[in-house]
RNA sequence: GCCGAUGUAGCUCAGCUGGUAGAGCAGCUGAUUUGUAAUCAGCUGGUCGGCGGUUCGAAUCCGUCCAUCGGCUCCA
């Protein structure tokens, strides 16, 4: 007999041999039933695999994000076997679950497919499904697989097999369908109920741009009806919050194809909420002892061969611009650091003026690939919010703390709760790719790691993806889609100060080298916006949204008085429209509420009578009537409450 | 850049298998003077993404280019 260790630490005896399905049924059959797979000390494994030694065990099931992705992977093997019985000769690649379902790479050969061929491919995943095969997990030798898999003709699958030790390999069968895999999978492809395929793309044989771009299909399936048919209302309400849309909508933004393709135009009320967005960071700023600086959006080629950004951007971006002057070239800026280099360097330094921290609001320019633009959040012009911070190594720590505060102050100010905050360092195995000496990546990096700590912060620590010339942190922000985007960024940076050759007077007379660090809050005031319309669904926070209040006369009797409040409103410098149209006050409501303007404030015969308005809360409905002198007190004590210190 | 889909009025969309365009909203004009999510009537508005082809005839079929969308690669 073997000890069961279950979640609730009870103990439970049970023969070798014991499969987490036989578990889930000595404690209940409706258990049993909803079994996808099983955890044992951690591993996640079949649930009718057999366990042999004690063990601390987990039963997963659709509650569980171990037993959904169980349930997604077998369902991409569920599809590859609809796949294979309906386009003979197909040839697959990988097929993983993912964030939401799962998706197939597959090589159709010179067969075409499109999204038209879903509802059939569907169809047969059902029909498969209820057939309740199992899945099988045989053990197989390498020799073995390549033999299979070449009778089979599917060299991708080869390939893979070649990458792998001998004896690591497994199968799994189901149906007619016998993929190379690691497994865990379901019990049978019963627990499989609803199934949508979600969309059609390319995607490159092992993400190589150079190798064969297969088909990849995304599909998700669930156990009951009623969860797909949830899923697919929640995708519509996220529809709903895509920033292209709502740009249009509350017209912030338009892209014209005359202008240029990823060259957004931001319109009166969106240079506004940009406006906003950046006089709050200027004063947040101005606070932290920053200094403003301003550039110009082209500088010399040969800034950027000494920055090197020549050499990145040169050949990929924004051609150099030539002039009437034989041999000279500007180059359309891909940064901002150069320039505030060049600034450092207009006079000496000595260690008593640093750090010294030159923000900028700086447009650059990047030539994008045309499919990767995408609204506001990746486009071919955008202006960050940047500053560069130079000071001593030993400085790196409290500088680096002072921008992790001004990025938790935006985030509070905007409440953005779901962040992901990643630390990328060097890679420990590679150490001789990376600028700068040892001791200052050691210093840096231990810097980052206590001020994540002290503040804190929840982090994901990635060895490996620090940029060649310093350690990183980033904030990532999804979307509505879930989507992830990189907002804002700080950066240790030991090779700039080294190709512009700044440098600094220590206390002992000596030249020293600065430290950089490049930081960006927001990261881009375009994506900023984009990644905040969607988080607020277009109801952005009293203090920054464009309109804060809209006057609505109920008839034109009383348009004298709507304008005397709207005077009164825009004088306390609150933002606020009339509707003076000739229209019934539910109409106007309507579009108040549709514009998402916070406050509609309703003035009739009794408001004139009283000198009164009636408050509707945008979302909330009637709020009742009160003196204007009360309203303006109100929104101004809510701002000051929304933006906190700051104020 | 690559794979797939899409492109009709300012916006959202009809327009079946080819017979030179239609609705709702928005806008304009007029009537109405209105109390918490759409008052009524009339009118304006489109080289059906661009170019080429097939055809007596193309929004519709074919080719090509452009743009957009979903991915891949890449990135703030």
């Amino acid at each position: 007999m073997i000890r069961i260790t279950l979640p609730d630490n009870s103990v439970r005896q049970y023969p070798e041999g014991v499969t987490g399905l036989d578990i889930a049924k000595s404690i209940s059959e409706g258990l049993a039933r909803n079994v996808l797979s099983v955890m044992v000390d951690g591993t996640v494994q079949d649930a009718t695999r057999t366990i042999e030694k004690d063990a601390s065990v987990r039963l997963l099931t659709w509650n569980d994000p171990e037993g959904k992705a169980t349930m997604w992977h077998s369902s991409a093997h569920l599809m590859a076997e609809a796949i294979e019985l309906l386009y003979p000769g197909a040839k697959f690649g990988i097929g993983p679950d993912v964030e939401n379902g799962f998706y197939y790479d597959i090589d159709f050969g010179s067969q075409t497919i499109s999204s038209d061929d879903f509802p059939k491919i569907e169809k047969k995943i059902l029909e498969l499904a209820r057939e309740k095969q199992q899945y099988l997990r045989k053990e197989v030798s390498k020799e073995e697989a390549i033999r299979y898999f070449t009778r089979k003709g599917d060299e991708y699958k080869i390939e893979l097999i070649q990458d792998l030790p001998d004896g690591s390999i497994t199968f799994y069968e189901s149906g007619k369908f016998t993929d190379l895999c690691r497994g865990p999978h379901l019990p049978d492809t019963g627990f499989i109920k609803a199934v949508k395929l979600l969309n059609i793309a390319g995607a490159y044989w092992r993400g190589d741009e150079k190798r064969k771009q297969l088909t990849r299909i995304y599909g998700i399936t669930f156990p009951k009806q009623k969860e797909l048919d949830d899923f697919l209302i929640l995708l519509e309400e996220a529809k709903k919050r895509d920033h292209r849309k709502l740009g249009k909508e509350l017209e912030l933004f338009a892209f014209s194809q005359k202008v240029g393709l990823g060259l957004p135009l931001w319109l009166p009320r969106g240079a506004q909420l940009r406006e906003r967005l950046e006089m709050f960071l200027k004063k947040v700023q101005k606070k932290a002892g920053y200094q403003q600086v301003m550039c110009p959006h082209i500088g010399n080629v040969e800034l950027y061969k000494t920055s090197g950004h020549y050499q990145k951007y040169g050949e990929s971006s924004f051609r150099p611009i030539s002039t009437p002057v034989e041999g000279e070239e500007f180059f359309l800026k891909p940064m901002n650091c150069p320039h505030h280099c060049e600034i450092y360097k207009t006079s000496p330094r000595s260690y008593r003026d640093l750090p010294i921290r030159l923000a900028e609001f700086g447009t650059v320019y990047r030539y994008e690939q045309s499919g990767e633009l995408h609204g506001l959040t990746r486009v071919r012009g955008f202006t960050q919010d940047d500053a560069h911070i130079f000071c001593t190594p030993e400085q790196v720590k409290d500088e680096f703390k002072g921008v992790m505060d001004i990025v938790m102050l935006i985030f509070k100010a905007l409440d953005f709760k779901d962040f992901i905050v990643q630390i990328s360092l060097r890679d420990p195995n590679n150490k001789e790719k990376y600028i700068g000496s040892d001791e200052n990546w050691e210093k840096a990096e231990t810097a980052i790691m206590e001020v994540a700590g002290e503040r804190g912060l929840t982090t994901v620590v990635v060895p490996g993806e620090a940029a060649f010339y310093g350690p990183k942190m980033d904030f990532m922000v999804k979307d509505a889609l879930g989507r992830k985007w990189q907002l804002g960024t700080i950066q240790v940076d030991y090779n700039l100060p080294e190709r512009f050759d700044l440098e600094y007077i220590g206390a002992d007379n000596q030249k020293h080298r600065p430290v950089m660090i490049h930081r960006a809050p927001f990261g881009s005031m375009e994506r900023f916006v984009a990644v905040l319309l969607e988080h607020t669904a277009g109801d952005f926070p009293l203090w920054l949204t464009p309109d804060q209040a809209i006057v609505l006369p109920i008839s034109e009797k009383y348009q004298d008085y709507a304008k005397k409040v709207l005077n009164l409103l825009n004088n306390s410098e609150i933002r606020t429209l009339i509707d003076d149209r000739n229209e019934k006050a539910g109409k106007k409501i309507r579009d108040a509420e549709m514009k998402k303007i916070p406050y509609m404030l309703v003035v009739g015969e009794r408001e004139e009578n009283e000198g009164t308005i009636s408050v509707r809360r945008h979302g909330q409905g009637d709020l009742g009537p009160v003196k204007v002198e009360d309203f303006i007190k109100k929104v101004q004590e809510e701002i000051s409450n929304e933006l906190g210190e700051i104020n």
